[in-house]
RNA sequence: GCACAGGUGGCCGAGCGGUUAAUGGCAGCAGACUGUAAAUCUGCCACUCAUUCGAGUUACGGAGGUUCGAAUCCUCCCCUGUGCACCA
């Protein structure tokens, strides 16, 4: 008697919106071993402890992990102490720098944090690889990176495009895909998920495991998550991102400016829906008995209350309708305290760049000067056509609107 | 160590003694149009002061130098890539 579901039924679910299975078959027949003996499946993913704000591109991964979870197999949240320390090269044409380990241990912290807003903490197996990397010595290393060429390390397409391209390739970053693999041996991982950009490493793993005598691991790639522009991975740093601490308005607004085409996507591989129901609602759009924006909306509100519940989706829905449908100024808006002496010049009149810069809406004087100029500024509603306005009587709130960001200045 | 090629604004990439914060592309921001979409079009895109005019400051790996004047020439240094290295 086992407490899996039917393989088939497993596969449904694992097989959503996976980019890559190596090997299809394989993941079956061990998934059939693993019911019949009655034992979960070790699923590895490892975390790069470097960027601590978590966005929706990495829970594309954590909710596959936490399918396996749903099935009762266990999951290992591999914390990359250790390859922190090198910071993986994948998909980038440019050495990292390493961490410091005071910045890998805080990271790692509020990390665990983030991610167990989506895995089930009390089933989850937290490492961290420094565990045996740290132990494995120089001559651990040597023995180790024996069992990779060159040439095979070469095959990765970012190394050979940096080393076509005649730019620096670190020796130590050759060592990133070799610890990884290790990890998967150290572990003896069944299963290792990881973006497709880890192609790479996640074969690694198997090779390894195969010399060190294990079965080597099933490697699942989930698809990158294309950020809010639809065109370039989602990321923090190129200014696409939807953090998953990021306050519910904000979160909606952001996802309600994706494209039509994207959205797709989003549905697939942010909600639990299945692929037949998306591809019901897909007919209707396209068919014009669905209107886009309400199924964006539908999806803003789907994962905006996965993350602060259905209250908070509500009515972060019904600011959007009003601040962005109605062109009324949102009611939550954030307030900053501004100080009128602040602001003002010397003849006591209100200096509106110096205004927008306190309010963060320009990062600079000049930057201030030229969105007014641009005619793209906007006090209680109405554009601001120059430099000085009369100084409001104290206290005062202005509602101050530089394109699509509003905030409200409550001057003293 | 030697030789050669490079290091330019968030990125790519022109410029190679004297319009001009520095051509162009991408990204970004704003405006128009919309469904805050997408696409498209337009404008902006170093900083400070000056309420428009305007003035000043800082920028082309770093430090010096030549010059009335340099991102552009010279010297030294730092960094990257490529080649050479044994057999002489």
């Amino acid at each position: 008697m086992s407490t899996f579901l039917p393989v088939d039924e497993q596969m449904d679910l694992l097989e959503k919106g996976a980019a890559e299975i190596i090997r299809t078959s394989d993941l079956r027949e061990r998934l059939e071993l693993s019911r019949t003996i009655g034992r979960p499946l070790r699923i590895k993913a490892g975390f790069d402890p470097t960027a601590p704000d978590l966005h929706l591109g990495h829970t594309v991964l954590m909710r596959k992990l936490r399918h396996f979870q749903q099935l009762g197999h266990t999951v290992i949240f591999l914390v990359g102490d250790f390859t922190a320390l090198i910071g993986d090269p994948t998909g980038r044409n440019v050495t990292r720098k390493p961490l410091t380990r005071e910045q890998i241990d805080v990271n790692a912290e509020t990390y665990k944090q983030q991610v167990f807003r989506i895995l089930d903490q009390s089933v989850t197996e937290v490492r961290y690889n420094s565990e045996w990397l740290g132990k494995l010595g120089y001559e651990g290393t040597i023995r180790l990176t024996a069992h990779f060429t060159v040439s095979q390390m070469l095959e990765r397409d970012d190394f050979s495009k940096r080393f076509n391209a005649e730019q620096p390739i670190s020796l130590h970053e050759l060592l990133y895909p070799v610890m990884q693999g290790y990890d998967s041996v150290a572990l003896e991982c069944d299963v290792e998920l990881g973006g497709t950009d880890q192609k790479f490493n996640l074969l690694c793993g198997r090779e390894l495991q195969r010399h060190y005598g294990q079965k080597p691991q099933i490697v699942l790639m989930t698809p990158i998550l294309e950020g809010l522009d639809g065109v370039q991975k989602m990321s923090k740093s190129l200014g696409n991102a939807v953090g998953i601490n990021e306050p519910p308005s904000e979160m909606y607004g952001k996802l309600m400016s994706i494209s039509d085409e994207l959205m797709w996507k989003y549905w697939l591989l942010l909600t639990d829906l299945k692929q037949s129901e998306i591809d019901a609602m897909r007919a209707e759009v396209a068919a014009g008995t669905l209107h886009p924006m309400e199924t964006k909306k539908k999806l803003a509100r789907t994962i905006v209350a996965g993350f602060h519940g259905e209250a908070a989706a509500q009515s972060a829905d019904e600011n959007w309708a009003r601040m962005f449908q109605q062109k009324e100024a949102a009611e939550d808006l954030e307030e900053v305290a501004v100080a009128l002496a602040d602001v003002a010049g010397p003849d006591g009149q209100l200096r509106v760049p110096k205004l927008l810069v306190q309010l963060k809406l320009a990062t600079s004087g000049a930057e201030a000067n030229r969105k007014i100029a641009e005619k793209a500024v906007k006090i209680d509603g109405s554009v601001v056509e120059s430099m000085t306005i009369q100084a409001p009587t104290l206290p005062a709130r202005l509602v101050v609107r530089l394109g699509k960001r509003a905030k409200a200045a409550l001057i003293s």
